[in-house]
DNA sequence: TGTACATCAGTGAACGCGCGTTCACTGATGTAC
DNA sequence: TGTACATCAGTGAACGCGCGTTCACTGATGTAC
C-alpha cells in the first residue's frame, strides 16, 4: 500500500492512518498508538495526521469503527449459507463472533473497552455497535418465528447471547482461560449450552 | 481513616496506598491513578509511596489483589445460606459477581483488563483470579454430585458459567446494554438461561 | 531508667522523557479565464 | 494550451505538560547496653 511514488502529497493518507493505527494496535494494544509515531511508520511528519483527524481520539474512533465494520462483514458472512438451520446459523454467528476477537484482540477491546474511548461521546461508534446487535436480534427474531427456540423477548436474548460470546472472548483475550484447555472444544460447549439454555 | 494525629510517620501508609488507589479508581478510572497524586490525596510527599511499592505497577496489583479478595469473600458470602438449593446457590453466586462488578466497574476493569496490567508477571493475581475460579468449580462439582445439573467436566462447566456472568457485567459497564433494560431481569434471564442450558 | 545508635519512613527538589498539539511555513494541485 | 491564483496536504521546529522515578536528606522509632 506505501507503493505508491514518494509524492509530496500522500494519495490517501487518512485511510493509511487508520489503516496503521489498527497495524499498530494489533503489535501493541492500543496504548502503543502514539500520533508521533504512527506519522513516522507512515513517512510523514508528526503533525500531517492532524490535517484527517482534529485529535487523536478521532482516529481511535475511526479504527474503532472500521474494526465493527469489519466484524459486521463476517458475522453476515455465511459461511454454512443460508441453507444451514436456524440454530446452526446462530452457533456459526458465535463463533465467528469470538474468533474475530481471538485473532484481533487489541482491536475487539477498543472496540468495546471504555478504557481509550468514552462510548457516550462518540455517536459512530454507538451506531455502529448498535448495528452489530439489531443483526443479532434479527436473526433470533427470524428463527424464534422457525419456532426453534423459545419466544421470548429477542432482545433480551440477544443480550444473553451476546454475554456469553463477550465474556468468552474476553476472558481467552485477557489470558484468564488455562491455555491448556481446548479452545473450540470450549467455544462449541458455549454456544450448546446456550442455545439449551434458549430452547423452549 | 486519616484521622491519626498528624505524625510524621504515617502508620499505615501502605494499606492506605492500595485503600486510596482503589477510591481513585472508583472515582476516575484506573488512569487516574498517578503516583503523584496519590501521594498528595494522602497527605504526603511523592516520594513516599516508594517506600512501600518499587513502582506504579506494584502498587497497582495490590489493589487488584485486594479488589479480587473481596470478590471473593463477597462469592463466599452466603446470601441464600448453606439451606439454599444447589441452584439457587449458583444463581446466587452469578448475580453477586455481576453486582460487584457494577458497583465496582473500574476496580473489576483493572482486576480482569490487560490494558493497565500484563497478567502473566504478576503470580500473586494469576492465583487471586485462579482461587476465585476454583471455588467456582468447587460448587459446580458439588452441585453435579447432587445430581441438579449435568455431569460435564465442571472446569468446563464453570469456564462457561464465567463467560456468561463476565460478559454480562462487562458489557454493562462498558454502557453497551441499553439503560433503559431492567439489569434485574437481564440477570436472572442470564442465569436462568445458563442453568437451563447446563441441565441434564 | 537513660543514652547511643541503627533503622527506616518520610521530605522536597529535580531529572528526563514522551506525549499531544500548534504554528508559520512551503510545495503540489486543480480550476477559472 | 498557458497562466494566475486559491486551496489544501504536507513540513519541521517548538510549546507546555504531566508523568514515573531518583537523590541526598531528615525526622521518628525502637532496641542494645
Amino acid at each position: 500500500m506505501a507503493e505508491r511514488a514518494r509524492t509530496y502529497h500522500h494519495g490517501d493518507l487518512r485511510a493509511s492512518l487508520v489503516e496503521e493505527a489498527a497495524a499498530m494496535i494489533s503489535e501493541g494494544g492500543a496504548a502503543s498508538v502514539t500520533m508521533r509515531a504512527i506519522g513516522s511508520r507512515l513517512g510523514v511528519s508528526r503533525a500531517a495526521p492532524y490535517r484527517h483527524f482534529p485529535d487523536k481520539t478521532a482516529l481511535l474512533v475511526a479504527v474503532a469503527v472500521e474494526g465493527f465494520r469489519r466484524l459486521n462483514q463476517r458475522l453476515r458472512g455465511d459461511g454454512t449459507g443460508a441453507s444451514g438451520s436456524s440454530v446452526e446459523r446462530l452457533r456459526h454467528m458465535g463463533e465467528q463472533y469470538v474468533r474475530f476477537a481471538l485473532e484481533n484482540p487489541a482491536h475487539y477491546r477498543l472496540m468495546y473497552g471504555r478504557e481509550a474511548l468514552a462510548r457516550q461521546d462518540h455517536p459512530e461508534l454507538r451506531q455502529a455497535a448498535g448495528a452489530l446487535l439489531e443483526h443479532l436480534i434479527g436473526v433470533i427474531r427470524l428463527h424464534q418465528q422457525r419456532g426453534e427456540i423459545e419466544r421470548a423477548d429477542p432482545r433480551a436474548q440477544a443480550y444473553v447471547a451476546w454475554s456469553a460470546v463477550h465474556g468468552l472472548a474476553s476472558l481467552l483475550i485477557e489470558r484468564q482461560i488455562d491455555p491448556n484447555v481446548d479452545v473450540n472444544a470450549l467455544l462449541s460447549q458455549t454456544t450448546q449450552t446456550l442455545l439449551d439454555g434458549m430452547r423452549d
